[in-house]
DNA sequence: CCGCAAGTGCAAATCGTTTGGCACGTTTCC
DNA sequence: GGAAACGTGCCAAACGATTTGCACTTGCGG
């Protein structure tokens, strides 16, 4: 098997399907056939085809199959970064989930820049993908822009996308952190503080954080919700913030992992014990919640689900199984208990 | 700047060069040539032509393009896991390096398998990419598989590629190693131990730890030296056998982050101080290196800087500019110091 | 006044596929 | 025996750009 394949493959020029007609002595139509099976062709002429393709090793040219057929099978995801294990992550569920029909995914960095978001948009439109996943939306109305323009489908994680043909694929926060903060309640926590995200973002986290608080029958005082900003930073000024108060919080519900390892960091400083002094919970189930210690009881932000779900929303309307509004779907998150509460 | 635009153009159809040559009222190859700027045009009808191509929101389609050109714009990445940081960084490293010259990228995942990365550079082989970069290797001789088959250019990351035409990035991983027990030895430590990758595996590493031993002149105790298998918990075994020795080491090197963040669990339960009683270093400065307490002292692996320099390789030689033998370059592994030693 | 070069535009070939329509031969069925 | 149906193959027209070669003006020097 080392005899022709190699040696005969010229570095330049690929064998194109015209050569293989020649060989086998029949027509680039006959050819194309044997490889689609869209017509049938007779027993003997296609043992001569693919005999002729082996001998060859033939592979057909996909960017002039791209042209002709207008379907790439490709996808794109425009992330804020890849570098982010969630976006990371999302990106990995949304190419196995696509794979297996065939379809490559392409990758787009926007930094959450706007602009840069538009610009990758084009891109990838102009490069022909057959759909693509946002990742990245900034909640900008565009609906003016044409996002699913050309026909394209698009599905949205996360975001709202203003559009009536778009599908969105997004986690279940309100529930989840309703989980989190019952969770602490059922520990025996009387005080429950929250470390939100800005301001701009997150509400469906401090709705559910909220909602448990209210249905056990309990205010929320407005002085144990503090603000951080998703960050290992932000979340130890906000936990000074909280520690400073007259009377301390008991437990403290934070929007997000980062944000609660910086708590951590605080409770080590002051010499804290964790759970016993104070329950911490957090949101998203990153690896290093497992590494901190204690590790930390949170809830799990399921990226590599919505990165699948998105592609087999995206998948069906590629090949036409589903044409019409956009679709919903609502991912559980759920809560993962380990030391820290 | 909202009216012709957005409401002119059609959810199906793009419009082509022949419909702007049409409007401005000229020849497509006119269009072209004030588009590439290939050919002198005259002011007044490139003006003509302009005006078109913006009332008619004319984009160029690029598989046409590049199925003309025999260039599609697009770079391979194919590792075996997106979702390890080392990747999403270099992933990201390389993207940004050829986005100045308005390549994307494409990625594949292989999970490692041999298999899925022969399928893999097929793929995108037939899809045009203009250069891949292979950060998946298994070492196995690939010269006969045809690695820059078609005269795709190809860069390969960390592993060996046994092609004359392609090039190498990777990381100094003997010199990083070798600094990180020096410094170990400068700290005062006396017993240096070692937990090595498996046996396959990372030998650079344990060859820098050997030289900076002997050439303190001192020789390398081979009971000091214990194999994990880069998971946090093969550190954790390697290292409670490390504990376990008649007289125990009071620093240890090891392969990477991972198995120094099981060390530390395992110092942890054994209520030791880090570092008084026993010094750490690991290897990578994956993001948990700072997360873990205390802080990791560790040796930098250039993910960002290595995909970097690989889009470079990748561009000299897609626009020509270098055609040539094989190059390799190294790049250099600070230490950085933190608390753990 | 001829010739040559530079400036400007277009027709047509090309890239490598897929696919609708036609043609031909063979059955099958009234 | 003729019509309808099928099986099998090829021709040629797309797909949407780029690029080669040619044609026609001008301007200018000799």
């Amino acid at each position: 098997m080392v005899e022709d394949g190699s040696a005969a493959t010229v570095d330049k020029d690929r064998v194109t399907i015209a050569q293989v007609a020649d060989l086998a002595g029949v027509s680039p139509t006959t050819v194309s056939h044997v490889l689609s099976g869209k017509r049938l062709v007779g027993a003997a002429t296609k043992g001569t085809v693919q005999e002729a393709i082996r001998q060859l090793g033939y592979r057909p040219n996909n960017v002039a199959r791209s042209l002709r057929t207008n379907r790439s099978r490709m996808v794109a995801v425009v992330v804020p970064d890849i570098t982010n294990p969630f976006y990371a992550v999302l990106t990995r569920g949304l190419a196995d989930g696509v794979d297996k029909a065939g379809y490559g995914a392409y990758v787009c960095n926007t930094d959450g820049l706007s602009e840069r978001e538009n610009t990758f948009l084009e891109d990838v439109l102009d490069r022909g993908v057959d759909g693509v996943v946002m990742a990245s939306v900034d909640s900008a109305d565009r609906s003016s822009t044409g996002p699913s323009a050309y026909g394209t489908p698009v599905v949205c994680v996360g975001g709202a996308f203003n559009h009536p043909q778009v599908d969105l694929v997004a986690a279940d926060d309100e529930v989840g952190s309703h989980a989190a903060t019952r969770h602490l309640i059922q520990r025996g926590a009387t005080r429950i503080a929250m470390i939100q995200g800005p301001s701009e973002s997150g509400t469906a986290r401090d709705d559910g954080y909220r909602r448990a608080l209210t249905s056990a029958g309990r205010g929320c005082d407005p002085r144990l919700m503090v603000r951080g900003n998703w960050t290992r930073k932000g979340g130890r000024q906000a936990m000074r913030r909280l520690m400073a108060l007259p009377t301390r919080p008991d437990a403290v519900f934070c929007a997000n992992d980062l944000t609660a390892i910086g708590a951590i960091d605080v409770l080590h400083e002051l010499g804290l014990a964790i759970p016993d002094d104070i329950a911490l919970v957090g949101f998203d189930d990153v690896d290093a919640a497992t590494i901190v210690s204690p590790p930390l009881t949170t809830v799990r932000n399921p990226a590599y689900e919505t990165g699948e779900t998105a592609g087999q929303l995206l998948l069906s309307r590629m090949l036409g199984e589903y044409t019409g509004a956009g679709r919903t779907v609502i991912l559980p998150c759920p809560l993962v208990v380990r030391e820290s509460a």
